[in-house]
DNA sequence: CAAATATTATTAGCCAGCTGAATATATGGT
DNA sequence: ACCATATATTCAGCTGGCTAATAATATTTG
Protein backbone atom coordinates (compact mmCIF):
# COMPACT_ATOMS: atom_id res chain seq x y z
CA UNK A 1 0.00 0.00 0.00
CA UNK A 2 3.11 2.63 -0.94
CA UNK A 3 3.87 3.18 2.82
CA UNK A 4 7.40 4.36 2.12
CA UNK A 5 7.30 7.03 5.16
CA UNK A 6 9.58 9.79 3.65
CA UNK A 7 9.46 10.09 0.13
CA UNK A 8 13.16 10.27 -1.16
CA UNK A 9 14.39 13.92 -1.54
CA UNK A 10 15.89 15.94 -4.81
CA UNK A 11 19.42 14.69 -3.67
CA UNK A 12 18.49 11.18 -3.29
CA UNK A 13 16.20 11.18 -6.83
CA UNK A 14 19.60 13.13 -7.82
CA UNK A 15 21.87 10.18 -6.97
CA UNK A 16 20.06 7.44 -8.18
CA UNK A 17 19.62 9.25 -11.63
CA UNK A 18 23.09 9.22 -11.72
CA UNK A 19 22.80 5.33 -11.51
CA UNK A 20 20.13 5.08 -13.38
CA UNK A 21 20.05 7.54 -16.89
CA UNK A 22 16.67 6.22 -17.96
CA UNK A 23 15.22 8.19 -15.14
CA UNK A 24 13.25 11.13 -15.55
CA UNK A 25 13.49 12.97 -12.14
CA UNK A 26 10.11 14.66 -12.76
CA UNK A 27 8.41 11.86 -13.87
CA UNK A 28 9.54 9.96 -10.88
CA UNK A 29 8.70 12.88 -8.54
CA UNK A 30 4.80 13.21 -9.25
CA UNK A 31 4.61 9.53 -9.62
CA UNK A 32 5.72 9.59 -6.41
CA UNK A 33 3.86 11.87 -4.96
CA UNK A 34 0.45 10.13 -6.88
CA UNK A 35 0.98 7.00 -5.40
CA UNK A 36 1.51 8.56 -2.36
CA UNK A 37 -1.96 10.26 -2.10
CA UNK A 38 -3.46 6.81 -3.31
CA UNK A 39 -1.93 4.38 -0.32
CA UNK A 40 -3.22 7.03 1.69
CA UNK A 41 -7.16 7.11 0.49
CA UNK A 42 -6.65 3.44 0.35
CA UNK A 43 -5.67 3.33 4.00
CA UNK A 44 -8.24 6.29 4.50
CA UNK A 45 -10.96 4.01 3.81
CA UNK A 46 -9.33 0.32 4.97
CA UNK A 47 -9.76 2.30 8.28
CA UNK A 48 -12.31 3.52 7.99
CA UNK A 49 -14.34 0.18 7.42
CA UNK A 50 -12.29 -1.62 9.71
CA UNK A 51 -14.00 0.36 12.57
CA UNK A 52 -17.22 -1.01 11.33
CA UNK A 53 -15.61 -4.46 11.03
CA UNK A 54 -16.02 -4.48 7.11
CA UNK A 55 -13.40 -4.35 4.38
CA UNK A 56 -13.61 -2.89 0.92
CA UNK A 57 -14.76 -5.96 -0.62
CA UNK A 58 -17.57 -7.02 1.79
CA UNK A 59 -18.35 -3.33 2.23
CA UNK A 60 -18.76 -3.33 -1.93
CA UNK A 61 -20.67 -6.60 -1.88
CA UNK A 62 -23.20 -4.94 0.58
CA UNK A 63 -23.82 -2.14 -1.96
CA UNK A 64 -23.89 -4.63 -4.91
CA UNK A 65 -26.95 -6.42 -3.10
CA UNK A 66 -28.44 -2.65 -1.63
CA UNK A 67 -28.82 -2.37 -5.31
CA UNK A 68 -30.08 -5.84 -5.99
CA UNK A 69 -32.45 -6.53 -3.64
CA UNK A 70 -33.46 -9.62 -4.94
CA UNK A 71 -30.38 -11.05 -4.72
CA UNK A 72 -27.27 -12.10 -6.88
CA UNK A 73 -25.08 -15.34 -7.88
CA UNK A 74 -22.09 -15.84 -6.26
CA UNK A 75 -20.25 -15.47 -9.64
CA UNK A 76 -22.07 -12.04 -10.16
CA UNK A 77 -20.70 -11.16 -7.23
CA UNK A 78 -17.07 -12.17 -7.96
CA UNK A 79 -17.23 -10.76 -11.85
CA UNK A 80 -18.27 -7.51 -10.03
CA UNK A 81 -15.84 -7.05 -7.27
CA UNK A 82 -12.76 -8.38 -9.47
CA UNK A 83 -11.74 -12.11 -7.60
CA UNK A 84 -12.51 -15.67 -7.81
CA UNK A 85 -15.73 -17.65 -6.88
CA UNK A 86 -13.24 -19.42 -4.83
CA UNK A 87 -12.52 -15.70 -2.61
CA UNK A 88 -16.23 -15.18 -2.90
CA UNK A 89 -17.04 -17.61 -1.32
CA UNK A 90 -15.24 -16.87 1.70
CA UNK A 91 -15.92 -13.37 1.53
CA UNK A 92 -19.79 -14.13 1.48
CA UNK A 93 -19.14 -16.87 3.92
CA UNK A 94 -17.99 -13.95 6.57
CA UNK A 95 -20.74 -12.12 5.71
CA UNK A 96 -23.01 -14.76 6.89
CA UNK A 97 -21.61 -15.14 10.10
CA UNK A 98 -22.20 -11.50 11.00
CA UNK A 99 -25.89 -12.01 9.61
CA UNK A 100 -25.73 -9.24 6.49
CA UNK A 101 -26.55 -11.63 4.17
CA UNK A 102 -28.22 -14.76 3.03
CA UNK A 103 -27.45 -17.59 0.91
CA UNK A 104 -30.01 -19.83 -0.77
CA UNK A 105 -30.24 -22.00 -3.97
CA UNK A 106 -31.56 -20.76 -6.96
CA UNK A 107 -34.90 -21.70 -7.88
CA UNK A 108 -33.71 -20.66 -11.86
CA UNK A 109 -30.40 -22.70 -11.65
CA UNK A 110 -30.02 -25.34 -9.32
CA UNK A 111 -26.12 -24.91 -9.45
CA UNK A 112 -26.58 -21.58 -8.24
CA UNK A 113 -26.51 -19.77 -4.90
CA UNK A 114 -28.61 -16.46 -4.25
CA UNK A 115 -26.90 -13.95 -2.14
CA UNK A 116 -29.09 -11.29 -0.70
CA UNK A 117 -28.67 -8.99 1.78
CA UNK A 118 -30.44 -9.07 5.36
CA UNK A 119 -32.36 -6.06 7.15
CA UNK A 120 -29.33 -6.24 9.40
CA UNK A 121 -26.86 -5.58 6.70
CA UNK A 122 -29.12 -2.72 5.07
CA UNK A 123 -29.49 -1.41 8.37
CA UNK A 124 -25.19 -1.61 9.06
CA UNK A 125 -25.51 0.09 5.46
CA UNK A 126 -27.67 2.60 6.68
CA UNK A 127 -25.37 3.33 9.78
CA UNK A 128 -21.87 3.03 7.29
CA UNK A 129 -22.92 4.47 4.73
CA UNK A 130 -23.89 8.20 5.84
CA UNK A 131 -20.53 8.50 7.83
CA UNK A 132 -19.08 7.51 4.64
CA UNK A 133 -20.27 10.10 2.61
CA UNK A 134 -19.28 12.50 5.09
CA UNK A 135 -15.97 12.16 5.10
CA UNK A 136 -16.13 11.89 1.25
CA UNK A 137 -17.51 15.52 1.17
CA UNK A 138 -14.94 16.40 4.19
CA UNK A 139 -12.02 15.01 1.95
CA UNK A 140 -13.08 16.48 -1.31
CA UNK A 141 -14.65 19.48 0.07
CA UNK A 142 -11.04 21.15 -0.32
CA UNK A 143 -11.42 21.07 -4.11
CA UNK A 144 -14.08 23.49 -5.66
CA UNK A 145 -15.81 22.83 -8.80
CA UNK A 146 -12.88 23.88 -11.37
CA UNK A 147 -10.61 21.96 -9.42
CA UNK A 148 -12.46 19.13 -9.54
CA UNK A 149 -12.91 18.84 -13.21
CA UNK A 150 -9.66 19.47 -13.62
CA UNK A 151 -8.47 16.39 -11.17
CA UNK A 152 -10.89 14.31 -13.46
CA UNK A 153 -9.44 15.61 -16.85
CA UNK A 154 -5.94 14.70 -15.13
CA UNK A 155 -6.59 11.54 -13.73
CA UNK A 156 -7.82 10.17 -16.87
CA UNK A 157 -5.12 11.04 -18.69
CA UNK A 158 -2.88 9.05 -16.04
CA UNK A 159 -5.10 6.07 -16.42
CA UNK A 160 -4.74 5.86 -19.97
CA UNK A 161 -0.92 5.89 -19.30
CA UNK A 162 -0.96 2.97 -17.07
CA UNK A 163 -3.26 1.25 -20.09
CA UNK A 164 -0.88 1.52 -22.49
CA UNK A 165 2.38 0.18 -19.70
CA UNK A 166 2.18 -3.32 -20.44
CA UNK A 167 5.77 -3.77 -20.71
CA UNK B 1 -7.70 -2.05 -3.53
CA UNK B 2 -11.02 -0.50 -4.68
CA UNK B 3 -11.65 -3.24 -7.24
CA UNK B 4 -15.02 -2.15 -7.93
CA UNK B 5 -16.03 -3.37 -11.37
CA UNK B 6 -17.84 -0.50 -12.90
CA UNK B 7 -18.66 2.52 -11.19
CA UNK B 8 -21.87 3.62 -10.83
CA UNK B 9 -23.48 5.19 -12.84
CA UNK B 10 -25.53 8.53 -12.09
CA UNK B 11 -28.65 7.39 -12.41
CA UNK B 12 -27.12 4.49 -9.48
CA UNK B 13 -25.58 7.70 -7.55
CA UNK B 14 -28.78 9.43 -7.66
CA UNK B 15 -31.09 6.77 -6.45
CA UNK B 16 -28.16 6.59 -3.57
CA UNK B 17 -28.31 10.25 -3.11
CA UNK B 18 -32.42 9.97 -2.25
CA UNK B 19 -31.99 7.34 0.24
CA UNK B 20 -28.97 9.06 1.60
CA UNK B 21 -29.25 12.95 1.93
CA UNK B 22 -25.74 14.10 2.85
CA UNK B 23 -24.62 12.22 -0.12
CA UNK B 24 -22.75 15.16 -1.81
CA UNK B 25 -23.04 13.91 -5.79
CA UNK B 26 -20.53 16.12 -7.18
CA UNK B 27 -17.69 14.97 -4.55
CA UNK B 28 -18.76 11.48 -4.95
CA UNK B 29 -17.81 11.50 -7.99
CA UNK B 30 -14.91 12.84 -7.89
CA UNK B 31 -13.97 10.87 -5.05
CA UNK B 32 -15.12 7.45 -6.90
CA UNK B 33 -12.77 8.54 -9.63
CA UNK B 34 -9.52 8.99 -7.60
CA UNK B 35 -9.98 6.05 -5.67
CA UNK B 36 -10.18 4.04 -8.65
CA UNK B 37 -6.89 5.38 -10.16
CA UNK B 38 -5.36 5.02 -6.60
CA UNK B 39 -6.15 1.17 -6.97
CA UNK B 40 -5.39 1.09 -10.77
CA UNK B 41 -2.00 2.35 -9.33
CA UNK B 42 -1.40 0.27 -6.48
CA UNK B 43 -2.92 -2.85 -9.07
CA UNK B 44 -0.17 -1.38 -11.55
CA UNK B 45 2.61 -1.47 -9.46
CA UNK B 46 2.01 -4.51 -7.63
CA UNK B 47 1.78 -6.83 -10.64
CA UNK B 48 4.98 -5.53 -12.20
CA UNK B 49 7.17 -6.21 -8.62
CA UNK B 50 5.18 -9.47 -8.55
CA UNK B 51 7.41 -10.45 -12.01
CA UNK B 52 10.54 -10.07 -10.15
CA UNK B 53 9.13 -11.68 -7.13
CA UNK B 54 8.94 -8.88 -4.88
CA UNK B 55 5.86 -6.71 -3.07
CA UNK B 56 5.93 -3.47 -2.44
CA UNK B 57 7.70 -3.88 1.02
CA UNK B 58 10.40 -6.31 -0.17
CA UNK B 59 11.37 -3.54 -2.78
CA UNK B 60 11.19 -0.74 -0.47
CA UNK B 61 13.39 -2.37 1.76
CA UNK B 62 15.94 -3.02 -1.15
CA UNK B 63 15.94 0.54 -1.92
CA UNK B 64 16.06 1.78 1.49
CA UNK B 65 19.33 -0.66 1.40
CA UNK B 66 21.38 0.32 -1.12
CA UNK B 67 20.64 3.96 0.38
CA UNK B 68 22.75 2.62 3.53
CA UNK B 69 24.85 0.52 2.11
CA UNK B 70 26.83 -0.12 5.88
CA UNK B 71 23.03 -1.72 6.84
CA UNK B 72 20.26 -0.94 8.82
CA UNK B 73 18.76 -2.22 11.78
CA UNK B 74 15.52 -4.18 11.70
CA UNK B 75 13.74 -1.57 13.78
CA UNK B 76 14.60 0.98 11.02
CA UNK B 77 13.28 -0.36 8.26
CA UNK B 78 10.31 -1.07 10.52
CA UNK B 79 10.09 2.27 11.02
CA UNK B 80 10.81 3.55 7.66
CA UNK B 81 8.18 1.27 5.62
CA UNK B 82 5.64 1.40 8.35
CA UNK B 83 5.10 -1.98 9.78
CA UNK B 84 6.18 -3.57 13.19
CA UNK B 85 9.53 -5.25 13.86
CA UNK B 86 7.94 -8.59 13.97
CA UNK B 87 6.65 -8.06 10.29
CA UNK B 88 9.99 -6.81 9.42
CA UNK B 89 11.57 -9.55 11.21
CA UNK B 90 9.18 -11.85 8.23
CA UNK B 91 10.07 -9.73 5.49
CA UNK B 92 13.80 -10.29 5.97
CA UNK B 93 13.35 -13.55 6.53
CA UNK B 94 11.82 -13.66 2.94
CA UNK B 95 14.90 -11.47 1.58
CA UNK B 96 17.39 -13.60 3.03
CA UNK B 97 15.55 -16.48 1.58
CA UNK B 98 16.25 -15.44 -2.00
CA UNK B 99 19.66 -14.33 -0.74
CA UNK B 100 18.80 -10.64 -1.30
CA UNK B 101 19.97 -9.42 1.92
CA UNK B 102 22.33 -10.74 5.43
CA UNK B 103 21.46 -10.03 8.57
CA UNK B 104 24.69 -10.15 11.15
CA UNK B 105 25.20 -9.42 14.52
CA UNK B 106 25.11 -5.16 14.90
CA UNK B 107 28.80 -4.38 17.02
CA UNK B 108 27.77 -1.56 18.79
CA UNK B 109 24.35 -2.83 20.05
CA UNK B 110 24.38 -6.22 20.82
CA UNK B 111 20.62 -6.85 20.99
CA UNK B 112 20.43 -5.38 17.07
CA UNK B 113 20.73 -7.12 13.80
CA UNK B 114 22.43 -5.46 10.61
CA UNK B 115 20.37 -6.14 7.51
CA UNK B 116 22.62 -5.07 4.08
CA UNK B 117 22.12 -5.66 0.93
CA UNK B 118 23.93 -8.44 -1.19
CA UNK B 119 25.38 -8.27 -4.86
CA UNK B 120 22.83 -10.37 -5.86
CA UNK B 121 20.31 -8.18 -3.77
CA UNK B 122 22.23 -5.10 -6.19
CA UNK B 123 21.72 -6.88 -9.11
CA UNK B 124 18.19 -7.12 -8.67
CA UNK B 125 17.71 -4.02 -8.48
CA UNK B 126 19.94 -2.74 -11.32
CA UNK B 127 17.41 -5.22 -13.41
CA UNK B 128 14.01 -3.61 -11.85
CA UNK B 129 14.59 -0.20 -11.07
CA UNK B 130 15.57 0.90 -15.15
CA UNK B 131 12.82 -1.40 -16.42
CA UNK B 132 10.62 0.32 -12.81
CA UNK B 133 11.42 3.91 -14.14
CA UNK B 134 10.70 3.33 -17.52
CA UNK B 135 7.04 2.77 -16.80
CA UNK B 136 7.08 5.59 -14.79
CA UNK B 137 8.38 7.60 -17.39
CA UNK B 138 5.63 6.04 -20.05
CA UNK B 139 2.55 6.73 -17.24
CA UNK B 140 3.59 10.24 -17.03
CA UNK B 141 4.24 10.90 -20.28
CA UNK B 142 0.68 11.71 -20.63
CA UNK B 143 1.14 14.40 -18.61
CA UNK B 144 3.01 17.89 -19.82
CA UNK B 145 5.17 20.00 -17.19
CA UNK B 146 2.22 22.11 -16.48
CA UNK B 147 -0.31 19.66 -16.04
CA UNK B 148 2.11 17.89 -13.59
CA UNK B 149 2.57 21.17 -11.28
CA UNK B 150 -1.55 21.15 -11.19
CA UNK B 151 -1.68 17.31 -10.42
CA UNK B 152 0.70 17.85 -8.08
CA UNK B 153 -1.29 21.11 -6.58
CA UNK B 154 -4.61 19.23 -6.55
CA UNK B 155 -3.23 16.16 -4.74
CA UNK B 156 -1.35 18.28 -1.91
CA UNK B 157 -5.38 19.40 -1.38
CA UNK B 158 -6.65 16.07 -1.37
CA UNK B 159 -3.93 14.95 1.10
CA UNK B 160 -4.95 17.94 2.87
CA UNK B 161 -8.92 16.34 3.21
CA UNK B 162 -8.01 13.59 4.33
CA UNK B 163 -5.41 14.69 6.98
CA UNK B 164 -9.47 16.55 8.42
CA UNK B 165 -11.56 13.64 7.90
CA UNK B 166 -10.75 11.69 11.18
CA UNK B 167 -14.54 11.58 12.10
C1' DC C 1 26.77 0.20 41.67
C1' DA C 2 22.23 -2.07 41.48
C1' DA C 3 17.63 -2.14 40.22
C1' DA C 4 14.11 -0.80 37.42
C1' DT C 5 12.79 0.38 32.95
C1' DA C 6 13.43 0.69 27.75
C1' DT C 7 14.53 -1.05 23.54
C1' DT C 8 15.56 -4.61 20.04
C1' DA C 9 14.35 -8.51 17.75
C1' DT C 10 12.52 -13.03 17.51
C1' DT C 11 9.08 -16.58 17.96
C1' DA C 12 4.50 -18.51 18.22
C1' DG C 13 -0.15 -18.39 17.29
C1' DC C 14 -3.69 -16.20 15.04
C1' DC C 15 -6.45 -14.34 11.13
C1' DA C 16 -7.75 -12.22 6.42
C1' DG C 17 -7.43 -12.80 1.81
C1' DC C 18 -6.23 -14.79 -2.39
C1' DT C 19 -5.22 -18.64 -5.71
C1' DG C 20 -5.48 -23.04 -8.35
C1' DA C 21 -6.96 -27.69 -8.51
C1' DA C 22 -10.26 -31.06 -7.66
C1' DT C 23 -15.02 -32.08 -7.10
C1' DA C 24 -20.07 -32.26 -7.60
C1' DT C 25 -23.78 -30.71 -9.83
C1' DA C 26 -26.55 -28.62 -13.33
C1' DT C 27 -27.22 -26.47 -17.87
C1' DG C 28 -27.53 -26.09 -22.83
C1' DG C 29 -26.52 -27.15 -27.49
C1' DT C 30 -26.18 -30.68 -30.94
C1' DA D 1 -28.53 -38.94 -24.89
C1' DC D 2 -24.03 -36.76 -24.81
C1' DC D 3 -20.55 -33.56 -24.08
C1' DA D 4 -18.77 -29.18 -23.24
C1' DT D 5 -19.54 -25.46 -20.26
C1' DA D 6 -20.84 -22.97 -16.10
C1' DT D 7 -21.60 -22.63 -10.96
C1' DA D 8 -20.07 -23.02 -6.55
C1' DT D 9 -17.66 -25.31 -2.91
C1' DT D 10 -13.76 -27.28 -0.57
C1' DC D 11 -9.00 -27.84 0.22
C1' DA D 12 -4.08 -27.11 0.55
C1' DG D 13 -0.92 -23.55 0.30
C1' DC D 14 0.83 -18.96 0.11
C1' DT D 15 1.53 -14.00 1.59
C1' DG D 16 1.31 -10.79 4.83
C1' DG D 17 -0.32 -8.62 8.66
C1' DC D 18 -1.20 -8.46 13.84
C1' DT D 19 -0.47 -9.25 19.09
C1' DA D 20 1.63 -11.23 23.07
C1' DA D 21 5.30 -13.46 25.18
C1' DT D 22 10.16 -14.09 25.56
C1' DA D 23 15.08 -13.16 25.72
C1' DA D 24 18.81 -10.36 25.47
C1' DT D 25 20.85 -6.11 26.00
C1' DA D 26 20.90 -0.91 27.05
C1' DT D 27 19.78 2.89 29.56
C1' DT D 28 18.19 5.47 33.28
C1' DT D 29 17.61 6.35 37.90
C1' DG D 30 17.79 5.80 42.90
Amino acid sequence: MFEIIDLPDSTTIAKLAQRYPMLEIPALEIWLILMRVSGDCQNDLDQFLARHNLSQRKFFVLILLMRNPTGLNVSQLAAGTGVSCATMTGVVDGLLNAKLVTREADEQDRRAFVVAITSTGQELLDRVLPRHYHRVSRIMSMLDETERTQLNGLLAKVRAGLATADA
